[in-house]
RNA sequence: GUCCCCAUCGUCUAGAGGCCUAGGACACCAGGUUUUCAUCCUGGUAACCGGGGUUCGAAUCCCCGUGGGGACGCCA
């Protein structure tokens, strides 16, 4: 079967990782199913939407690496045919002008009363809703209104679609019959919001529940009866499309098979079957995917500062680390694999197996995966991400492929190359640690055996294996434990307490400039 | 308020009634390798939300409770 995935993302504001998700998923399924990946943009929100949402949204699906199969649609493009379909709709009475008698009028989509044969509605048998006392009534085809009481006394009214009260019986308190619907009478009635039945003192509701559902791909079954819906606006006062029709429209025209997004859209579905059967087409298959959530424990929104996915790229991590890391999140092979490639991950994907419940973003396991990605990184490709990510002063510096080679295996994120810049400055500039110098040079202790080693270092060749050497002489002849020389050494040459090895750092520094170094730290 | 969804270590997850003394990964702790740090290796701490059922047997199925989340727009 010809398989046909979408990403429909609002442009407006950054792409957050929640968003990003979504794409992955889809883009995963379409490319396992060795069918078409769509992208369509859902610009119909004009105070909203801007150009730089969508080019920085266009930056982030080419940078993970999801390309797409046809030209993107932009949905502000398809407003005259959104138009026409509501048209449509209207005159086919399966919608109505929500104020008829004003010049302009929203319109808004009718669910159909008689649905019974519809492949996503279901019977549940009799149902009875309880009033509040001597309460009144009042619908047509636009809908019914009725008055409950809460549970905690109050009254509230409610307004229902009449689609969902098939059979429809008004009883009072006694019993007796108020009124009667049958499919013929519902055709009498009129869809002016304004003509209304009114039925008085009613006590109860006695009708047929019906109910749609659907098989969700992650979900499983959903259901919701009709009777707890409301007819919705499918085309705004001033003529705009409302998202529902252009979504569905949209997914028509594109022809998509299989619809993927986010859980806060699985209420939507049960209005979009209706409007797929509406507009003449077959439903397509849905899969709803639970919500990630932020370190606090809440979904990310669009208000939500954090996350966005350029933010990643600027914090240096790798697109294929956070791809392999966002499919994982809410999905897995079903094996002990977590480090996949995007082949790995295009052959084992299913939605199948994605997760109902929603997951947390954790950066530290983030962080590790990209430090594994970093590693096997051939060394001319991780030394253009090294320049990326260097000050621009630092970028000639003839030392620099030494460093970095010498760096490799503990960059987590390329923002730790800004950490390297010991490495370049002059003596003069050199920063130091005030804990480092406070544990390490403070006191005369390895000042003596500095000097010594300076003197050593000087003298040797300025090879890792010389320093080492001098390292070593100059402890023993001090009464120095082995080892116990490299941190002083450290603090002297980079001010800082950590960096790789101790011989290989000076070799990669030179003899001369460690020699300045320690000259400068011990006169501190 | 109404409707809906979800629930395994701190986090991501494995788990389709017996392979579960609940496995893996991140993080954390300890040890080893490394003259330091990192990498790497070894080991460890740590979870089935609670209560009832069903069953010879439940993390797994059912019900109730609790907790968390979502939806109820002329936003998408």
């Amino acid at each position: 079967m010809d398989f046909r995935a979408r990403f429909a993302p609002s442009p407006t504001g950054q792409v957050h990782i929640g968003n990003i998700r979504t794409a992955i998923f889809n883009w995963l399924e379409a490319r396992h199913n060795k069918g078409t990946f769509l992208l369509r943009i859902e610009d119909t929100d004009l105070e909203r939407s801007t150009q730089d949402a969508i080019n920085k949204l266009m930056e982030c699906m080419q940078w993970l690496g999801m390309d797409y199969d046809e030209e993107p649609m932009y949905q502000t493009a398809q407003g005259e045919k959104h138009k026409a379909s509501a048209q449509k709709l209207l005159e086919n009475k399966e919608a109505y002008l929500l104020d008829p008698s004003a010049e302009k009028s929203p319109v808004v989509f009718k669910f159909p009363y008689k649905c019974d044969d519809f492949k996503f509605i279901r019977q549940c048998g009799a149902a009875e809703l309880a009033l509040a006392p001597d309460s009144k009534v009042s619908f047509n085809q636009t809908g019914i209104t009725f008055f409950t009481v809460t549970s905690k006394g109050k009254v509230v009214d409610n307004t229902q679609t009449l689609a969902g009260f098939k059979d429809l019986e008004i009883v009072d308190a006694d019993g007796n019959t108020l009124y009667k619907l049958d499919d013929a009478g519902y055709d009498a009635l009129s869809d002016d919001p304004a003509q209304k039945v009114e039925i008085e003192h009613a006590a109860k509701l006695k009708f047929q529940r019906r109910e749609v559902f659907y098989q969700d791909l992650v979900k499983g079954e959903l259901a919701k009866p009709i009777d707890s819906m409301k007819d919705f606006i499918i085309v705004r006062t001033d003529g705009s499309p409302v998202f529902h029709l252009a979504n569905v429209y949209d997914d028509i025209e594109q022809r998509v098979t299989h619809i993927v997004r986010g859980d806060d859209h699985v209420e939507n579905t049960y209005k979009h079957l209706f409007l797929f059967k509406s507009l003449g087409y077959p439903e397509p298959s849905y899969a709803h995917l639970p919500m990630i959530v932020n370190q606090q424990g809440k979904p990310y929104s669009k208000r939500d500062g954090d996350a966005f996915v350029g933010d990643f790229r600027a914090k240096g991590f790798l697109a294929q680390a956070l791809f392999n890391y966002l499919a994982l999140l809410g999905w897995s092979p079903g094996d002990d694999r977590e480090k996949l490639n995007r082949e790995e991950l295009i052959e084992a994907f299913s939605l199948e197996r994605a997760l109902r419940s929603p997951a947390q973003m954790d950066m530290k396991k983030l962080t590790n995966l990209n430090g594994q990605y970093i590693a096997e990184l051939p060394h001319e490709e991780y030394m253009k991400y090294v320049m990326d990510f260097l000050p621009a002063e630092f970028a000639g510096s003839p030392k620099l492929d030494a460093v970095a080679k010498l760096m490799h295996s503990r960059v987590k994120t390329f923002a730790d190359v800004a950490g390297w810049s010991y490495f370049f400055v002059g003596t003069d500039a050199l920063e130091y640690d005030p804990k480092g110098v406070q544990k390490f040079l403070s006191g005369d202790t390895f000042r003596k055996p500095l000097e010594e080693l300076s003197a050593k270092i000087a003298a040797s060749d300025g090879s890792a294996s010389a320093v080492e050497e001098a390292i070593h002489a100059v402890e023993e002849a001090n009464g120095i434990k082995q080892g116990h020389l490299n941190q002083p050494l450290r603090v002297a040459v980079t001010g800082t307490t950590v960096g790789a090895g101790m011989s290989e750092t000076v070799e990669v520094l030179g003899k001369e400039e460690t020699c300045a170094r320690i000259a400068r730290a011990l006169s501190l």
